[in-house]
RNA sequence: GCGCCUGUAGCUCAGUUGGAUAGAGCAGCGGACUUCUAAUCCGCAGGCCGCAGGUUCGAAUCCUGCCAGGCGCGCCA
């Protein structure tokens, strides 16, 4: 999750007809405002994309959806925020807020709507309101920007304030009342959501009125499955483990089965520099930013890096380590592979032998124990995507192309010695089945990286 | 106090239905480039798999209890 404390930015990926349409394996051969990710969430987007990637790939029809917690009390507290940080640009003295932002950003957005927008004969209600729209919108357009340079994108961007105005929240309270799960108590609403699995029971409409945030939850959630999608896969940061109990029970509440949705909670990065830990706070900390890290190591290096480790495992991150690790990064390593053979099918070009679209009476010729344990493992390819759609542990891609990497660069370094040991031989017939061999490879590899949203470049 | 997650090599992490001598990368040491790309390969060294019990023919994996760290327990978002 996307978590500034202004924001909460959900990423939810519906997967519609779960398992119906499958594809076969072998068709598939073929000073303006920076970025403010804060580094605990950055993982997040690269994981959640991959597992869309995989689930499309195997497929799954897949529709993600970015949606922004945009109602309410944080919006209006960006907007003070924002004001309260112009104001202090004549004023030393202006207040901040209590429960205000305090990142740097702020100071940002607050530099560049000044510049936009004359606010000095607004009446603070009105500057705030203003602060609070545009600060919005240009947090939204960092994060596209941000998504696109990380080669992320989404089908569909929904607002909880658009809920809101669509009346589906008094709607979905209406169905929750008609089955007889609320009940007023001091001047609130709540839902009967200890009676499906949840510690206690929660508000859903405050007494002054306004909704709860959960309140949109359910309804969105609960929309998603009108629409027809028959599974639904949040991302969250680990910190709210602890909502998920109450979504499902809501959503129980409804007959829906508690296995429709899925939540993985990514857990926090913890971030190192010179020795020491950079503490992460969502409002007042000091943000490395995801711009920062695709400056430092590459969009390949930092899907790579993220996709190196289970969900579920926290990661600590070394900062010297991971910019200097732009030589080093195992994506190279994979990469390098896909390079390699490239190079191999160019010599044999070069030499008159292309590689044939079939191995029909020279798969003989492929005896080493090395080749065969290439071909083991890339027989392994489709039944781990398969794996990989149920368990959503995205994370086992990268090491399996390590591990098929590792398999072609012992078997091309055997080359070195041994002449007759290369794929390109004096043996016209042993080439032409070694050539089918490695460009197997080569195919599994590219998919694999397209699937991580890695490139695969034909020389390095 | 209660709940969830984590604890595996010096460091960062894999280890998915319980199965043979527990793996990879980085860091360290020693080797391999007149050759299809050395961003590669080969070798050495490095482990009471947090601790203690239990289940099992067999446990890093399952159960219980501890210890350590992270996160969460509002008419907050």
């Amino acid at each position: 999750m996307f978590w500034i404390r202004s924001f909460r930015l959900k990423m939810i990926m519906a997967v519609a007809k779960w398992g119906v349409t499958r594809k076969s394996w072998w068709n598939l051969s073929a000073p303006t405002p920076r970025v403010r990710f804060i580094w605990v969430t950055a993982e997040v987007p690269p994981s959640a994309d991959t597992l869309c990637r995989i689930l499309s790939f195997c497929g799954h029809q897949v529709v993600r959806e970015f949606y922004v917690n945009d109602a309410g009390l944080q919006i209006r507290m960006l907007g003070e925020s924002i004001w309260a940080r112009m104001k202090q640009k004549e004023n030393p003295n202006f207040v901040f807020p209590e429960n205000g932002y305090h990142g740097d950003y702020i100071l940002d957005l607050a530099d560049t709507i000044a510049k936009e927008i004359d606010l000095s004969s607004k009446n603070p209600d009105e500057a705030v309101a203003l602060c609070a729209q545009d600060g919005k919108e240009m947090m939204l357009t960092e994060i596209q920007r941000a998504l696109d340079r990380f080669r992320i994108n989404f089908d569909v961007w929904s607002s909880e304030e658009d809920l809101h105005a669509s009346g589906l929240l008094d709607q979905t309270l209406d169905s929750i009342q008609a089955k007889g799960h609320l009940y007023d108590r001091e001047g609130a609403v709540w839902i009967k959501t200890s009676q499906f699995g949840d510690d206690k029971d929660r508000v859903i409409r405050k007494s002054d009125g306004q909704y709860t945030y959960f309140a949109s939850d359910i309804a969105y959630h609960l929309e998603k499955h009108r629409r027809g999608f028959t599974k639904a896969i949040n991302i969250w940061g680990a910190d709210h483990h602890g909502y998920v109990p109450r979504v499902k029970a809501a959503l129980l509440s409804h007959g829906i089965p508690e296995n429709w949705l899925s939540v993985l909670l990514i857990q926090l990065v913890k971030l190192w520099e010179n020795g020491q830990e950079l503490r992460m706070s969502k409002r007042a900390g000091s943000f490395v930013t995801l711009q920062e890290l695709l400056d430092e190591v590459g969009v390949d290096a930092a899907r790579f890096v993220f996709l190196t480790k289970s969900h579920d495992s926290p990661l600590d991150v070394d900062m010297d380590l991971i910019k200097k690790q732009d030589s080093d990064n195992p994506v190279y390593y994979v990469q390098y592979a896909h390079a390699r053979i490239c190079s191999i099918i160019r010599k044999a070009a070069s030499e008159g032998i292309a590689v044939l679209d079939h191995i029909d009476g020279i798969s003989e010729k492929l005896a080493l124990k090395e080749e065969m344990a290439i071909i083991r493992t890339m027989s392994e390819f489709p039944a781990l995507l398969e794996d990989i759609s149920k368990t959503l542990e995205a994370h086992r891609l990268t090491y399996y192309l390590t591990h098929l990497a590792a398999s072609f660069h012992r078997y091309f370094n055997m080359g070195l010695k041994n002449s007759e040991l290369r794929v390109v031989t004096e043996d016209k017939t042993l080439t032409q089945a070694r050539l089918i061999l490695v460009s197997g490879v080569k195919i599994v590899i590219a998919n694999g990286l397209r699937l991580l949203g890695v490139s695969a470049p034909e020389k390095m």
